[in-house]
DNA sequence: CAATGATCCTGTCCGC
DNA sequence: TGCGGACAGGATCATT
């Protein structure tokens, strides 16, 4: 499942793959898959690579002319690198024409995943409102008192707020509150200095130590060139039997996704 | 407004 | 061998 660190090493990838490219045409295989800004008139392609970043776990690339190209992976979303004439694959629902009859396909076999094409002016229409990037210096524990105070959500279901915290999903929440010692069901509002502490400092250090690895593979996830991540080797709860005390590791469902945890760590 | 639940979608896995 | 059902979950929409 494509989180933060997923989409940034699809997006080094792709920037490291086609950055001297053009883009010559976008093809769209599913209905709904490619959105069309309706103020794009004129044909935006051919076009380069004018910039690109990421939010949340939105991948934006910004082309010459004037428009940009937003791509959500949703939960089995990947981007191939690989040839114009390659044979379409079961799954694949977009694809991007690059210059030198290369191609970037667009494999998402549950159909969430989404590609918008729109005036770089416009761009803000397609992207909702999102918190801080956990990243970011001005993610910190103050930040964190801020969007929690007065919700008595629990802490599990707050991280996975992207309007709170942008990029966070199932897996690095899980391994953050393990590492943190605190119980999914604390209500955010109820967590004290020390706990926003060490969960703005430890979903940095999850995050950044993913990032390095190329991401979690579980599933479908991969790279651009089609490898898998490392960080799945380094989980200590999710998906596992036991911590890493060797105590056993309880799973409940907080708004309909498993939550992963030691209740005797996690206090 | 806050919190919860349903929805979308298909491959995979399990029990029978 | 195959069938039904549960499950996976990011974001959005509907309901309480």
């Amino acid at each position: 499942m494509p989180e933060l660190p997923e989409v940034q090493t699809v997006l080094d990838g792709l920037v490291r793959s086609i950055a001297a490219k053009k883009f010559i045409a976008l093809k769209c295989y599913y209905p709904g898959t490619v959105i069309t800004d309706p103020e794009i008139g004129e044909n935006p392609f051919p076009a380069g690579l004018d910039g690109f970043e990421r939010r949340g776990k939105y991948i934006l690339l910004h082309l010459t002319g004037g428009h940009s190209i937003i791509i959500h992976l949703r939960m089995t979303g990947k981007l191939v690198h690989g040839r114009e004439d390659d044979e379409q694959n079961k799954h694949e629902r977009a694809c991007f024409l690059v210059s030198d009859s290369e191609a970037l396909h667009f494999i998402d076999p549950r159909t969430f995943g989404k590609i918008v094409l729109c005036r770089t002016a416009n761009l803000e229409r397609y992207i909702p409102a999102l918190g801080r990037e956990p990243l970011s210096k001005d993610f910190d524990a103050s930040y964190l008192a801020k969007v929690f105070s007065g919700r008595r959500l629990p802490i599990k279901s707050a991280l996975l707020d992207q309007r709170m915290i942008a990029g966070l999903g199932n897996i690095y929440v899980n391994e953050i509150l393990y590492r943190c010692r605190i119980n999914p069901d604390t209500p955010a509002g109820e967590l004290r200095d020390k706990d926003l502490k060490a969960i703005a400092r430890q979903t940095k250090l999850v995050l950044e130590e993913a990032i390095a690895k190329n991401g979690t593979s579980i599933s479908d996830f991969r790279r651009i060139d089609d490898k898998t991540g490392e960080f799945q080797n380094f989980l200590q709860v999710y998906q596992k039997t036991e911590c890493p005390k060797g105590h056993a590791v309880h799973i409940k469902r907080h708004g309909g996704r498993s939550t992963f945890y030691c209740p005797i760590c996690q206090k």
